[in-house]
DNA sequence: GGCACTTAATTAAACGTTTAAGTAAAATGA
DNA sequence: TCATTTTACTTAAACGTTTAATTAAGTGCC
């Protein structure tokens, strides 16, 4: 490994100046620099961010907890694609990710980020209501929340309410009145959302019927299917369903072709997400996309403006809208 | 922040000896270890990893290259699930994995694996002829590649020539002579399966007609429901059509349902991957379900041994089976 | 009592940077 | 011409660890 030392020596300057020339610092001549840096150049010379980051107390490295109960947010498509924005902002600005998981050294998520000495840390798809999640929140380092709210941190969050909302005034103008719900587990996005579907409703001046609700649990197409079923058998059936997620429409889909329906035409089915899957089926489905890819960039940009402007206080809920993609899934009513 | 040297001067011990106490040293009395430790806890004492990065030249961190043109491997429902398996495992190991990708700053990935000191880069779902990633491959880290072959390293690949003979006696087994088979992007992956296709066939007394291969790309429904259409329409049409992916066989599906035929009782077709999606349609795909589980596992329990025993120059080609799902959409001929 | 050995600690240097403070020479200005 | 400023560099300390080398005290043995 190449060291400043070894360009010091080469280039017959003190180390100091290496490092300056490097850094580009305006007192060092500018023959010395460009000398220097093509020493620096040939000799293969690499920085060492161990090194740097010792003196600079900065890792220009930033932390990202993502789990959700043993299975990592990696292979949930809404927030692989939320990281994945994330990643490729915070890149463009200099920052690495790494990951802040659960370790086999029974260390904290904050001791791990202490340990790491990550910048800053993102986090998402966790269980906010566990203790090391909470510690974390509430400790130094600067934190962004994705789709939780913490008062005392910077948030951006899927506009689930709107997103309810504008769903089923869509749906209410094509002329449905009895819409049914079958909604995720038991979290704020669901809550939010179920929330939302009421309040709309109220405001539309529909009176909620709650036989057409079902707490399901998200990507969860059996139990979507075993409640679709249910609404299926009911006298006065809805006349569209909405589901937690892309995947539990899917269910629902197959239990409504399973018993001979047709959808749109017998019955329409709603979806959430905007999952790529969504689109190449038959029929496409009627859903929201959530603004995954401005969600991530937005939580890259807010924790980097926090990491360099730490004394900064700011605390915000950064809410995204999404957008409902029109599939063929819902039907238009005379 | 707490750091040894606060720790040595509350115990009135050297620094050496906390350093030592807190990484069990035989050299330490017991009760002084005890001591110093208790008190490190008290304090709220975390390591610094950069400093101990400095001096024992290992970060215990693990770089991983994922990028596929532009979009990122996070996305990509196998390489999530590879990866998502590969960090699970490295964790585990007490490894954390931090991203080398396309920076800003112009390095190399290599450049980029350096300054940041990991201990070993495992590479995935990149353009292998690139020349930065090539670099990299022939660079003195310790290197695991998925899914490609270089012949002075330790890979680990998804069975593909075997996933495609299984695949195909399979079918055969059924009753189908007329396989048509529309392939992915020009890869190694790509040509490992075409390669099988044909010597399968050949194995099994078929003869290959060209006319039923078509070279379209991966996760490309629209394009694969477009070769589906041509081979509709051929007079002396297939009795079962591959796919390259699950993406692209319900792109498949769709074109054959467009046109009022019915899968499998008309045609049968024939999936890759295994997709969670894939099992949630209907008919359910008949698929080959690659282990991204076991070849992420495999691929960190590689790397891992490599860098603890870095003499060791073994090079192997680890290759993973995956299994086929017998879903719905083959039928057997009688 | 003297020798060798063991145990438990310390000292000091090193890892590769950054940066405040210092210095010597050159340029500027009256 | 000499004081002042500017330019271009060096010195030295520091960041938080680890570790080889050293030391000092205690133990056991004859």
């Amino acid at each position: 490994m190449i060291s400043m030392k070894d360009i010091a020596e080469k280039c017959s300057v003190s180390v100091a100046t290496v490092s300056k020339a490097l850094n580009d610092h305006t007192d060092i001549g500018e023959d010395t620099k460009k000398h220097i840096r093509e020493v620096a150049e040939r000799l293969g010379y690499y920085p060492n961010s161990s090194a740097r980051a010792l003196k600079t107390k900065r890792t220009e490295n930033i932390g990202v907890l993502f789990v959700d109960e043993g299975r990592s947010g990696l292979t949930h498509d809404y927030f692989a694609r939320v990281l994945d924005s994330f990643k490729r902002v915070s890149e463009v600005s200099g920052y690495d990710i790494t990951f802040i998981n659960a370790t086999s050294q029974k260390m904290t998520y904050l001791e791990h980020s202490m340990y790491r000495g990550v910048d800053g840390v993102v986090i998402a798809c966790v269980d906010f209501d566990d203790r090391d999640v909470l510690d974390l929140v509430n400790s130094d380092l600067p934190v962004v929340t994705i789709d939780h709210v913490f008062d005392n941190r910077i948030s951006v969050v899927s506009d689930n309410i709107g997103g309810m909302r504008s769903l089923i005034e869509y749906i209410h103008s094509l002329g449905h009145e009895r819409i049914a719900y079958i909604y995720g587990d038991d979290t704020a996005v669901t809550r939010n959302r179920v929330a939302s579907y009421y309040n709309t409703l109220r405001d539309l001046g529909i009176e909620a019927d709650d036989s057409y609700t079902f707490a399901s649990a998200y990507r969860n197409p059996k139990l979507a299917a075993k409640y679709t079923e249910e609404l299926l058998a009911m006298k006065k059936r809805p006349t569209c369903i909405l589901y937690p997620d892309d995947y539990s429409a899917i269910g629902g889909l197959n239990a409504i072709e399973a018993v001979g329906l047709t959808v749109p035409d017998d019955i329409s089915v709603v979806g959430y997400d905007g999952l790529y899957v969504s689109q190449i089926i038959h029929p496409k489905l009627t859903t929201y996309e959530q603004n995954s890819e401005e969600i991530g960039r937005i939580a890259a940009k807010s924790l980097i403006r926090l990491i360099r402007d730490r004394k900064s206080t700011l605390i915000e809920k950064i809410l995204v809208p999404g957008k409902i993609i029109e599939g063929g899934s819902v039907k238009k009513i005379v």
